[in-house]
DNA sequence: CTATTCCTTACGGTATACCACAGTTCAATA
DNA sequence: TATTGAACTGTGGTATACCGTAAGGAATAG
C-alpha cells in the first residue's frame, strides 16, 4: 500500500473525510493541505528529506481567498508537480463532470485516476487507490462511460477551441478571421472561419451559433 | 439551540463533516440523508410523529444515480418542504456561486441562510445556524457582497430570462417571437424581441448575442 | 378631457451571417 | 514530374440579424 499520501483539497470537511477513508486503507502517513502552493511546497520538501510522497490526491477547484496564490487550480498543481516529481502517482478527486475538461486532464497531464465526487465517492476512491497501486488507470464509472463517447469531441483541435472562445468573447466572424491572420494560423480566411463554425454546429448539433457557445460552455470546452 | 436537524447532502464525506460540526454545537438529534426524496419523507414522518425537524440543511445539487427520483435538486426539495412545513428553517449549503441562482433562491423560496462551501465552511455554517436560531438571515461573506451588486441583473425579468434560455437552446429571433405569441407574453413581436435582446446586450456589455449567452450562463441566469 | 410619456409594433435599410460553388494551393503519391 | 485529393480561399446570392424611425395605443399626469 502507499506509504506517504498528500491530500490537496480546500473544503475542510471533505479533507477530513478523505483522510478517514485513507485510514481505512491502513496508509500510515497522510498529510492534508488546503492550498495548491502549500501542496507543492510539501512535495518539494518531502523530496529533499528523502521521504517523498508516493501518491497525491487533489481536487481541481480551489477557491480564492485573502491569500496570494501562485498555483490557483488543481491542474496547475499537477503541471508543477510533474516537473519536480514526474513519477508521483496522481488521483484527481473532483466534482468536475464536463467530459472535455476531464479528457484534456487525462491526455495532457497523464493523470493516474479520476474519481468523481458523489454518493459513492469513498468506495470509488478506494478502488482508484488500489488500481493505481497496481499501476493501472482508474476512472469513476460515469466518467469511463462518457470518455468512450468523446472521440467526436476530440476532433475539435486547439484552433476550434480558440474559435469558440473568441465567439464567446464577442468577436464577429470577420474579427476572428483578422485575429487568425495576425497569429498566422491555418484556415484563417473568413470563408474558412465560417466553415469551421458550421462544422462545429453540425458536430454539436447546434441550430444557431448562440447555442453552439452554450453547448461548448456546458461541455467544458471553453 | 435547534433540537432536530436534517441534513440533505449526497456526498457522504461532507455529510459526516457537517454532522460533526453540528455535534460541536450540541445539537442532540441529527439525521442525514443522501436523497431529496428521502429528506421529504423524513420531514413528513417527523411531523406525523409530533417531533418535527426545526432545521433543514440542504445542498442544491444531487447527482443522479440508479435510483428513480421525484425531487432532483435542493431547490425542488425546498419548494416541496415549504408546502408541508412552511415554518421549517432552511439553510442552503452549496458550492453554487452564480449570484443569479442564489438571489433567485433567496427571493423565491425565502431561504433563511446561504452558506457557500469552501475553506471556512464549518465556521460559516456555525455562524449561519446561530443567526437563523435568532430569527435572522445569513449569507456567506462573498455572497453578501455579490448580492449588493445584482440590482442591475434583477432588472432582467422572467421573460428576459426565458428569452436567454431560448437563445441558448438555438431558437432564432423569429422563432422566439412565435413562441412568445403562442404563450401570449407581452412584447411578443419580432421587433420587441430584437429590442429586448439589444437591451440585454447593453446591460451585460456584450458585443454579440453569442457573448450574451456566454455571460448569461456565467452569471447563472440560465 | 388633453397632453405627455412609455411601451409596443411595423417597416425599411444596412450589416452580418449563412451557404453553395468554383478556383487555388499544397502536400502526398505514383 | 505528373496526378490526385484534401484543405483553403474567394465570390456571390440569400437569409437573418441589426438598427433607426415612426405610428399607434395604453397608462399616467395635469
Amino acid at each position: 500500500m502507499f506509504q506517504n499520501v498528500l491530500i490537496a483539497e480546500d473544503q475542510n470537511t471533505i479533507n477530513k473525510g478523505v483522510e478517514r477513508t485513507l485510514n481505512e486503507l491502513s496508509i500510515p502517513n497522510i498529510v492534508t493541505t488546503q492550498y495548491c502552493d502549500d501542496a507543492l511546497l510539501k512535495i518539494r520538501s518531502a523530496i529533499n528529506s528523502d521521504i517523498p510522497f508516493d501518491l497525491l490526491i487533489t481536487d481541481l477547484s480551489f477557491k480564492a481567498d485573502h491569500r496570494e496564490r501562485q498555483l490557483t487550480s488543481g491542474e496547475e498543481l499537477i503541471k508543477a508537480v510533474k516537473t519536480i516529481q514526474p513519477n508521483l502517482k496522481i488521483i484527481v478527486f473532483s466534482v468536475e463532470h464536463r467530459i472535455g475538461k476531464i479528457k484534456n486532464l487525462i491526455d495532457t497531464h497523464n493523470v493516474d485516476a479520476y474519481v468523481e465526487k458523489g454518493r459513492e465517492e469513498s468506495n470509488d476512491l478506494k478502488k482508484a487507490i488500489r488500481a493505481v497501486l497496481e499501476g493501472n488507470r482508474y476512472c469513476s464509472y460515469n466518467v469511463e462511460q462518457l470518455l468512450r463517447n468523446v472521440d467526436d469531441i476530440s476532433q475539435t483541435d486547439q484552433y476550434d477551441e480558440l474559435l469558440l472562445q473568441l465567439l464567446a468573447k464577442g468577436l464577429k466572424r470577420e474579427q476572428i478571421a483578422n485575429y487568425f491572420q495576425e497569429k498566422d494560423f491555418p484556415a484563417r480566411s473568413l470563408s474558412s472561419i465560417e466553415k469551421r463554425i458550421n462544422k462545429l454546429k453540425v458536430l454539436f448539433d447546434a441550430h444557431t451559433s448562440e447555442q453552439l457557445v452554450a453547448i461548448a460552455i456546458d461541455r467544458g470546452l471553453i
